[in-house]
DNA sequence: AGGCCTGTTTTGCT
DNA sequence: CAGCAAAACAGGCC
């Protein structure tokens, strides 16, 4: 389900809904949800309260009590649901916190592709792969244009495939990515090395500012995505080359393409993107 | 019915 | 090491 846009909404959700609540017990109805030893992830975190949600990439991060961390990969379709204590697990929950008044906390996921683990606070980014190599947070402040210059000129790859590889910047999915190329004008073929000073200063701009607008709109709903009070994200109404193949590029009518990059999905506008 | 598609990441092979 | 294909899985669509 979820990229950057997406997974800082839930985290919002889950702060407003879980913040300061204890856990009271641990049931793994799909114990391959959990990637660290089972019998510390049902019996550390109870007792302790969740004192912060904080979110790294597309990670999630449970800070509890004690010193320690639940990280938390969504993937395609993970998504938590705060319910009555009591309630029956969905066809998909996979992992169920009780928490120490009359609520529950699901995970839910029906591609059964999300991953949880439990750390030591301060070792997930030495332990946990894929947190280890992210690259900067998608904001004016962290992500440079030096650096971006540097990393585009190193690299030789596709700039989708690029685009999408977290440990280059963190958060962008496909989704975003063929956004961000589109409004930047680039063929999402173009090799990255060939990308002018120019463009990258003005990929770097619509990067910070399409994810930054689609927080704003709580995401992007297009197949199963909600946040953790069930609502959809608005932002697929924004998007202007995404799900729409074959409708006309909003820039100049040109009917919009859809190819297969690095074996994702990828649309984008013939005549405006054009390979160099 | 069978094949193909889907917002992701890791693994294993060149 | 870098880069790519396949795998992990379920469900919707044609």
């Amino acid at each position: 389900m979820p990229e950057l846009p997406e997974v800082e909404t839930v985290r919002r959700g889950l702060t407003a809904l879980v913040k300061e609540a204890i856990i009271e017990k641990v049931d793994l109805p799909y114990p391959k949800a959990v990637t660290s030893d089972l019998k510390a992830f049902q019996q550390e975190p109870v007792g302790r309260t969740i004192e912060a949600i904080e979110r790294r990439g597309k990670y999630l991060l449970f800070r509890l009590s004690g010193n320690e961390t639940i990280v938390s990969h969504l993937r395609m379709e993970g998504q938590y649901s705060v319910e009555p204590k009591g309630s029956t697990p969905h066809k998909h929950t996979e992992v169920i916190f009780t928490l120490k008044d009359d609520r529950v906390l699901f995970y839910n996921d029906t591609r059964r592709f999300g991953r949880m683990t439990l750390v030591k606070t301060g070792d997930e980014m030495t332990q946990v792969s894929g947190l280890k190599d992210l690259g900067p947070e998608p904001t004016e402040e962290t992500l440079s244009l030096d650096y971006m210059k540097e990393i585009f000129k190193k690299s030789k790859r596709l700039i989708k495939p690029f685009l999408l590889d977290q440990s280059n910047i963190a958060g962008l999915g496909n989704i975003y990515t063929d956004e961000v190329l589109w409004q930047t004008r680039i063929h999402p073929e173009t090799t990255t090395d060939k990308i002018s000073s120019q463009k990258i200063r003005e990929l770097r701009e619509n990067i910070i500012n399409e994810i930054a607008r689609a927080t704003k709109h709580h995401g992007t709903t297009v197949h199963s995505f909600s946040n953790v009070f069930g609502e959809v994200g608005k932002f697929q109404n924004e998007l202007d080359v995404y799900g729409r193949a074959g409708l006309p590029c909003r820039r100049c009518e040109t009917p919009l393409k859809k190819i297969k990059v690095a074996q994702r999905g990828t649309t984008f506008c013939p005549k405006c993107q054009k390979k160099k």
